[in-house]
DNA sequence: TATGAATGAGTATTCATTCAT
DNA sequence: CATGAATGAATACTCATTCAT
């Protein structure tokens, strides 16, 4: 019998303290020792759960997209929402609280991206597989088929985020909230005339 | 051996030939000693015209929007829209020609970003102002005063940018941007049924 | 999980597969992590059988000796040459046959040296005592008594083997056979003029 | 100008110094970090003259080359022998004098194949090279033309030397040399009938 | 007896920057 | 002005070994 030690809870125990480490100091200034001295443990110990420094980034993507579900329904279930553009507005309003949260996470990932050379991503489903889960919650939030319209959202909830982060904050986020909310929902019920379907 | 004797000219030409260095490499692949040697020059004399590797790419990053903003200008001009549909497909259409560009443009500014951090970036005022020339050298093109719509169009093409480079150019650019055009249209002629006024 | 409850039956086991892989990735590209895991056993495992990687090695030169001994005599018995020059032929053949194998033995025993030390290489009996085996195995299959004849038939042997290592083979074997079959066969007839003596 | 150094000269004076660490301490025992120590400098000046470890090692390999051909001239212009007999006496001498220090090569190369793996060797001409080189100055030496035959004498002599550093020097050197001596400049003769050119 | 978690010193290599010439 | 030699702290990663269970 070994040390007892359940292996996958303590990765997980990892991963979840990494997490936060690299959304504050992003990918490259965080070093496996910086890691292992925040763990707590040696560099030795952090190889044995993670094979490298890029097995332990993926793991942490993946953990916050699950996350990020999970803080979404959370966050829609207490809003109780009914009508679309309700809904439409609460998602807005849940990427609202989270910008910060959020740029953190896009800056790691752009980090990560520049570091690793943009082709290892290109063949790395995570991200995009993430992209596609972020979608399908959004469109089965809003009970409508139109991915097209769904994506546009999801595209202009990015690029809002974006753009708040370079400018400062000096986009309005409300007023942009707005606006998208009502070109978004005139084109959802002009698709989709019969109404909103609640699928939740 | 650099030809020019004039400080700043040399440092200008210096500017030019590193911005396109940046933009393939990235701010962290790229070392000094490779941008000596792309120069013909030894890193003593790169060190003669900027202090340190920071401030070089700071020049670097305050040289890409003036490009960018000419290069859009000569594309219109020469595409010769009339009517605001047409125009706004030509911005469409100049986004999608020069989405690979501009999206390691937004690469080299997020490492800008991790190197100086966030914060730095808020007080800096270079960025914000170059987004406000980009709105605005949109809104003059398009010949509306929307400025939240003609933001909202900044903002979505800005999204679906990184969107494409996140999920590998998974997501249709001409699906979105045919939606978007649609309700941008929709909406700009709502909020401005005069027409449409070319002030350019 | 040892089916061997024997502590010596199983180390002697171990020496049995751990051999072929000292030869075949070499000691210090062979890591314990490795080794316990060809043997389907868990580190800890090893260290209970053999107090170091050191000791392990060391288990394995002794019996890499024994192995080639009896992998000479079954391959000559079978070969059954009766003449002079035919055992000697049979012995290049088998050289030739073997090269590779052999050559791993001997960069085995190189690294032994390495790890141990030469000097306690010249303290420590075991390839003394093996080299004397072989060369008594050789001398025997051939007959002769001439000490010296047989020596130089097992350093040209040991020669040809380094010497096509280390030009990757450009050395023609068959040739190099050839030329020492004559001259040590001339050799010995004339110093044997008695001729052969078949004492196996 | 640059600081006063000559490049060139400066690499070399690394090379004679790290041959003979290379020598004492092998290859892979001896780390970058001993090799700067041991010369006075920064890990950093010993990659400013050489890119890696293996560039080091393959530079002291062709040194030692030229330093071994070298110091077998001036030995045998010394020696200034004139028969045939008399030279491979000669060059027999010679290896027994350098035996020590021609071990310590071969025991370094063996290692550096082990470290780097035999596949990169054998695409590496160098060493294939050394020996067409080494058995190249015998031949002309002895003034003959027989590549079998020196090959073959050359094989031996590795083979010897090997042999006694096996054995710990049991085998006796000027037995095996004798012996080899006589059926060599017997084979010598016999392909050679007209006798013996001096070339040299 | 058997396990595998933990260690930490060790490896080659990189790179922005300084400075003597 | 220009050079490139020199630096040294930093990086990811390895591995024989120990030991609590």
């Amino acid at each position: 019998m070994p040390k007892i030690v359940d292996h996958n809870a303590y990765r997980n125990e990892i991963i979840q303290i990494v997490t936060s480490l690299f959304a504050e100091h992003g990918y490259a200034a965080l070093g496996m020792r910086d890691i292992a001295k925040a763990l707590g443990v040696s560099k030795g110990t952090l190889y044995h759960y993670f094979p490298n420094k890029e097995a332990l980034f993926q793991a942490v993507c993946e953990t916050i997209v699950q996350l990020d579900l999970a803080a979404f329904a959370a966050y829609h279930e207490q809003a109780g929402a009914t009508t679309l553009q309700e809904r439409v507005r609460t998602v807005l309003r849940y990427c609202a609280e989270q910008e910060a949260w959020l740029m953190q996470q896009y800056l790691v990932l752009m980090e990560y991206v520049r570091v690793n050379g943009p082709n290892e991503l290109r063949q790395n489903r995570i991200i995009q597989a993430a992209t596609d889960e972020y979608v399908a919650a959004i469109a089965q939030y809003l009970g409508t088929s139109d991915h097209t319209a769904v994506t546009a959202f999801f595209v202009f909830l990015t690029g809002l985020i974006f753009q708040r982060f370079f400018d400062g904050g000096a986009t309005d986020f409300d007023g942009m909230a707005e606006w998208f909310s009502a070109v978004l929902s005139a084109s959802l019920a002009h698709a989709d005339p019969a109404g909103f379907r609640n699928t939740s």
